[in-house]
RNA sequence: GGGGCCGUGGUGUAGCCCGGUUAACACGCCGGCCUGUCAAGCCGGAGAUCGCGGGUUCAAGUCCCGUCGGCCCCGCCA
């Protein structure tokens, strides 16, 4: 027996047509005399119909066949009789009787239905995650993920971008994430690090002239994970020579285009928008916003200096601001449960509390409008423009408590209102973030991007004076509020680049140490280069509408970065370890 | 490192607050009947000492402590 179909490619063209199909018992009908089998594979699903009168062979084994039972069955093509048509099927119109049949392989009693979207525990899925890819949700899933590799390797060719693989075995850098780490046998004591990104072997690449360089890639990060991250992950990554940001933006803006053109129909608004980074966090309160709905951040500092409510006129005397939103006709649907659950909510920010004002058809009410003049609460009034039903959300603080409390506010009460309209996808570049900031744990100025990012030009002067306010030559796309991608023009000159080691408190040892081979390299041609990386699974996430990053990995790791199919991360002979030079010391 | 939710036949849940006989329901599974179903139907049956350990109690799925595991979040993730 050789197959002919597909099972899902069945349909009225085939009919009087004798096919061979194989695939697994999706489910069975038993009705004694007669039995329907809906058989299954990657491309769907077709009813197979066993009867004596059509293999009196086939039908006693269609007896014996159970769920997930790998099967074959040869039989010709016919219309179902009028009336027994099936509109859910895209092969619903025809069905096949049996002439002949196989049973393959049988199969154990699956420990979770394939036959159902309804909810299997994640831990279940994961020990069994083949049986869980069998299911049409995830094929689905990977579909979409392999189609979207191909729209991406078929952008870059096109625009003359070439794939150059770059080592997973590299070494470790101090900056960034906690590295995986691979002893070396040859080199007991010495290791290599897993790639947390590409990042240096694609500004050598372009040191080495290939101009457009692009690689689908696996990079790795030993951190704690959430819903959209896992310790190995997928980038496309993508570097271009003798460009300028509104090279890069324009290129990548238009491979995201063409992948939603492509993989969803989906055709994006262009050019993207853009925020600075001031302005996202001035009015998002977040340097990822989500623009599908407004609800901005007002700054409302100059009405409550000098008032009585201690909070806010303490946070303004030492140099904060006090911030508010506007939650549209919605007072009466917050009660004072509610406020206190958020007000516990921002409290997981750092802001200190978080003070209502309803606007009803009697004024402004708030439980501090005794210590407020008529002149706070009216400016409130205006200032957010409110009509009665309106409620105001403020919080005073220093900036960043009052930016990402307030932004992460705003997220919460757009998704848990509605405010969302699910089916945008509204994409927006950040730029002009910050190129340093003080890191309280390590005691010193750390890059925001990472230490290979070109400042903006009119700030250099600034390294000698305040380079924490320097601000890089660094963008991230966002959309829908998550973070896709980020990139920027890096260093080419050897001089800018040791004068960022300089800032970040590198001894003129520990560069060379570190990143020797890189200044080296910038000394010998380098070109202006710049670049970006997008998250690919996160990619797929959007495209997909996955709401967790292991819908679209194939074998992915729990939380407590484990893989429960394979039992991994599990212990080793001791011969290997000594092989590698290696005395565990497990305390 | 911290906070939260969850863990009961093969699967998904109820029961837990308020401790008390044979732990309930649906699906699945096994057997029987059944020639037009597609969540097939009808009849019958098997199957869980309630994640694990300890404690309180005459008595623990239920209360307490610990622990393991899954998920979500904070920290972390240049």
């Amino acid at each position: 027996m050789r197959r002919s179909y597909y099972c899902g490619e069945v349909t009225a063209e085939q009919i009087g047509e004798t096919v061979t199909l194989m695939g697994w018992v999706h489910r069975r009908r038993d009705h004694g005399g007669l039995v329907f089998v809906d058989l299954r594979d990657r491309e769907g699903i077709v009813q197979i119909l066993f009867g004596p009168e059509h293999g009196s062979d086939a039908y006693e084994t269609a007896r014996r066949m159970r769920s997930e039972y790998v099967i074959a069955v040869t039989g010709q093509v016919r219309r179902r009789p009028p009336g027994t048509e099936n509109v859910h099927l895209k092969t619903g119109e025809v069905e096949v009787p049996a002439a002949e049949a196989l049973i393959l392989n049988e199969a154990r009693t699956p420990v979770f239905p394939l036959d159902e979207e309804r909810p299997v525990g994640e831990e279940l899925r994961l020990t069994y995650r083949y049986l869980d890819l069998r299911r049409p949700s995830l094929q689905r899933n990977f579909r979409i993920r392999h189609q979207t590799s191909q729209v991406v390797r078929a952008f870059f060719d096109r625009h003359g971008f070439i794939e150059v693989e770059t080592p997973a075995l590299t070494r470790s850098t101090p900056e960034g994430a906690r590295d995986y780490l691979v002893p070396s046998r040859l080199y007991p004591g010495h290791f290599f690090a897993l790639p947390q990104s590409p990042q240096l072997f694609k500004q050598l690449l372009m040191v080495a002239g290939f101009d457009r360089y692009f690689q689908i890639v696996k990079c790795f990060r030993d951190e704690d994970l959430r819903a959209d991250r896992q310790p190995e992950f997928t980038q496309i990554d993508v570097e271009m020579s003798f460009v300028d940001r509104e090279d890069v933006l324009a290129m990548t803006e238009e491979m995201i285009s063409t992948i939603l053109r492509e993989v969803r129909g989906v055709e994006l608004d262009r050019p993207f928008p853009r925020l600075r980074y001031d302005e996202a966090v001035a009015r998002y309160g977040l340097d990822k916003p989500d623009i599908r709905f407004e609800m901005f951040l007002v700054e409302v500092s100059d009405l409550f200096r000098g008032t009585a409510f201690r909070p806010f006129a303490d946070a303004l005397a030492s140099g904060g601001q006090v911030k508010g939103i506007r939650v549209q006709g919605k007072t009466e649907t917050f009660s004072r449960k509610m406020i206190d659950d958020l007000t516990e909510f921002v409290k997981g920010f750092g802001a200190k509390g978080l003070t209502p004002f309803r606007m009803t058809a009697e004024g402004l009410q708030s439980p501090v409008a005794k210590f407020l003049g008529p002149e706070a609460l009216e400016g409130l009034v205006r200032r957010f423009e409110l009509v009665a039903g309106d409620l105001v959300l403020a919080i005073g603080d220093n900036p960043a408590v009052v930016a990402e409390s307030l932004g992460r506010l705003r997220v919460k009460l757009g998704v848990e209102l509605g405010l969302i309209d699910k089916t945008l996808i509204r994409p927006v570049w950040v730029t002009d973030f910050p190129l340093l900031e003080y890191s309280e744990e390590e005691k010193r100025l750390v890059a925001v991007h990472h230490p290979f990012t070109a400042p903006m030009d009119e700030d250099l002067p600034l390294f000698e004076s305040a380079p924490e306010t320097m601000r890089a030559k660094a963008y991230d796309l966002v959309i829908n509020g998550h973070e896709l991608g980020g990139g920027s023009i890096r260093n080419h000159d050897r001089e800018t680049q040791q004068k960022m080691f300089d800032a970040l408190g590198f001894s003129a040892e520990q560069a060379r140490e570190r990143f020797g081979f890189l200044l080296e390299a910038l000394e010998f041609g380098t070109p202006p280069h710049g670049g970006i990386a997008f998250g690919f699974d996160r990619l797929i996430m959007l495209l997909t509408g996955a709401d967790s990053i292991r819908e679209v990995i194939a074998f992915p790791k729990t939380q407590r970065v484990q893989c429960l199919m394979t039992g991994a991360p599990a212990a080793v002979d001791p011969v290997q370890l000594k092989e590698l030079g290696l005395k565990p010391d497990f305390g």
